[in-house]
DNA sequence: CTTAGGG
DNA sequence: CCCTAAG
């Protein structure tokens, strides 16, 4: 009891009457045990929408065109042949023009919402598996004629006057399919226009060279027999890492290429097609490259074996993460669903992952990760090669062995965690929106009057003025940095906008709270903050709040718990993983690193050391003033908290 | 004016 | 961050 998927056979540049470059669909199920039939009607109707959704999604009216033009685009890209001259590549390359070619298949599906693409080529044409698999199409595809032309001959109605021109024209064109042991190269490129239209096809130019290539007769065909797999793929959101993983799983071979277009084109080559994808416009959004690496079909090898051990997956952390995928045992329709709709999908296998060892399962590339003001991350690093090194050298008198101990660690943890964040930003930013520091909306208690949101530019522009001042400081001296020039509109009534506390400032906080003492605000800030003009002493007793709330709630509730998280549990998890891939005998699994890693924090983590001065200080002056009196304040703050703000008026 | 604390 | 009461 299969899955029955819809498939689509591509016929690209149909006759005339078509306009150029638009894409066909040649509708089919495929049944469990693999037989093709043309699709009812009822199930046109249902798939039909999507690939109209496809088509409108494309720039049009050029977008059919542009997609038309990119399959040119790689199909003559085997001609310029530039990149990979790095990795060892197929002995016999593409030769458009004569025609020879290794046999390819591109496979496109349609399953519920998504649209899955299958490449699968092989440079290896002459393995016996392939040929194997290559005959297994090849029949499939007769069996395809077959059905199309008893469906022709008895004149079927068909719904629609696009299915119509298909099966006229697939059959045309099928003749040379199989027999021939040969498909046109095109049929490759046809294939993006469905799999990789959107941006791809707008952001990357295509030259006039591969224009006039659109000119010529295009013949395409592509073809699928695939039951959705649950190893999917979205290579946009893979890191080098990943990617390379994913190379060797394919490829059965290490690679050190490090450039993720290059890995990307490749794997979506799957087994190396030695038709080029241009590194133009091969960037998947929106969609996802399945690749299948486990069996297939009938009588079809298993390719991958599930090589999924310990070692494999500490290299690969993130190639777990489409393991979990799997692991959640969620119908895969409802998973691109929640893809689809942008949400991330987490699956907690235990209940909360502060509070017990848990698996926090996470599906990459659904939500974007809002990384850390720019200032902070710049300042953080710098910090942290700078002051934190030199604190963490101190010894931390303070309320135990085991508590600096677990200090310590938890300094490292988060010290992991940030650069985490800081990485993740970088193999982010080119995918995902950002939206940009200045850009971001306000946020507190809406505007008073409308003299302010006129001055909504002027903030805007205040806000550059002191990032770019910031940056000055940054480099120089901290103290001397910060002139304050901002220019406050002369509404007074304006909230002040929100400046994210640097772990410099903080930093400078905690030494002023040291020296002068908790309380003694005005003459911290006289002293310790004369130049950091936008924070008042009041804005410093804020800070200092938030910091022993901060390094409170870390103390009670992962105070046990923190050790286990930062390591042993890092590898509880891989080995939860290694099983249950095994149990599933699956290949290829990936995971976000996050999932391994502790969860994410919400908001830019504060430096351990920090905490850990701020712990002291407060422990000093908590000791002052007796301990049940403030440790009251900040539980009874917590408690607060936890219930919810709103309970307060109660 | 400064602090403390709620919002 | 804002607001405000209490020193």
């Amino acid at each position: 009891m299969k899955d029955v998927v819809y498939e689509s056979r591509l016929c690209s540049n149909p006759p005339q009457e078509q306009a150029p470059g638009s894409v066909v669909y040649q509708l089919v199920r495929v049944e469990g045990d693999g037989t093709l039939i043309p699709a009812t009607d009822d199930e046109v109707v249902e798939v039909e929408h999507i690939l109209e959704d496809d088509k409108k999604d494309l720039p049009s009216p050029e977008g059919s065109g542009k997609s038309q033009l990119y399959v040119s685009d790689m199909a003559l890209s085997s001609k310029k042949s530039s990149i990979d001259s790095q990795e060892d590549l197929p002995s016999d390359p593409l030769k458009l023009d004569s025609q020879i070619y290794d046999p390819t298949w591109y496979i496109v599906s349609w399953h519920s919402l998504s649209c899955i693409i299958l490449l699968w080529s092989n440079s290896e044409g002459s393995s016996g598996k392939l040929n194997a698999r290559r005959e297994y199409i090849e029949v499939m595809l007769q069996k395809v004629k077959h059905e199309e032309k008893l469906r022709l001959s008895r004149e079927e109605p068909i719904h629609s006057p696009k299915c119509n021109n298909i099966n006229r024209q697939y059959s045309d064109q099928h003749s040379y399919l199989p027999a021939s042991n040969s498909i046109p190269t095109q049929e490759a490129g046809a294939l993006f226009p469905v799999g990789l239209r959107e941006r791809s096809v707008e952001e990357y130019p295509i030259s006039t060279e591969i224009e006039g290539a659109l000119t010529t007769d295009i013949h395409s065909s592509s073809y699928l027999d695939f039951p959705l797999s649950e190893h999917e793929v979205c290579l946009d959101d893979l890191t080098i890492r990943e990617l390379q993983e994913t190379f060797r799983v394919i490829f059965g071979r290490q690679t050190s290429v490090k450039d993720k277009l290059w890995l990307r084109r490749r794997i979506a080559m799957g087994l190396s097609n030695p038709c080029d994808i241009p590194s133009t416009g091969f960037i998947i959004k929106g969609r996802k490259i399945v690749i299948r690496n486990s069996k297939i079909g009938h009588g079809c090898a298993e390719s991958t074996k599930n090589e999924v051990d310990l070692q494999p997956a500490l290299q690969n952390i993130g190639s777990v993460k489409d393991e979990i995928q799997g692991l959640l045992s969620t119908p895969i329709s409802q998973i691109q669903e929640e893809r689809l709709s942008g949400k991330r999908l987490r699956t907690s296998l235990l209940e909360n992952n502060s509070k017990s060892g848990s698996l926090n399962v996470e599906i990459i590339g659904s939500k974007r990760v809002r990384r850390p003001t720019k200032r902070y991350i710049e300042e953080l690093s710098e910090l942290e090669t700078r002051d934190f090194c030199a604190q963490l050298m101190t010894p931390v008198k303070s309320l135990g062995g085991d508590q600096t101990s677990a200090s310590y660690r938890c300094g490292s943890a988060s010290n992991v965690s940030s650069q985490c964040a800081i990485t993740r930003k970088d193999f982010l930013g080119g995918c995902g929106v950002q939206i940009p520091y200045v850009l971001r909306v306000r946020r507190g208690r809406p505007r008073t009057n409308i003299v302010t949101l006129m001055n909504a530019a002027l903030v805007q522009e205040e806000k550059t003025v002191s990032e770019t001042q910031r940056k000055g400081a940054a480099s120089g001296d901290y103290l001397g940095g910060y002139a304050d020039i901002v220019l406050r509109p002369k509404c007074s009534t304006r909230r002040k906008h929100h400046r994210a506390w640097t772990p410099r400032e903080v930093v400078k906080l905690v030494e002023g709270v040291s020296k002068y003492g908790a309380g003694k605000w005005s003459e911290i800030k006289r002293l310790a903050f004369a130049s950091y003009t936008y924070r008042s002493s009041v804005d410093l007793k804020d800070k200092w709040r938030n910091l022993l709330r901060a390094c409170f709630t870390q103390r009670t509730t992962e105070k046990g718990v923190r050790i286990l998280h930062s390591s042993l549990l890092f590898l509880l998890r891989l080995l939860l993983l290694f099983i249950i891939s095994v149990s599933r005998n699956s290949s290829y699994v990936v995971v976000s690193t996050q999932t391994l890693t502790s969860r994410r924090p919400t908001s830019a983590p504060i430096p351990a050391p920090i905490l850990l001065r701020v712990r002291e200080l407060a422990s000093r002056t908590q000791f002052q003033e007796g301990i049940g009196f403030s440790s009251a304040k900040i539980t009874g703050r917590n408690r607060r908290d936890a219930q919810g703000k709103r309970s307060g008026f109660l």
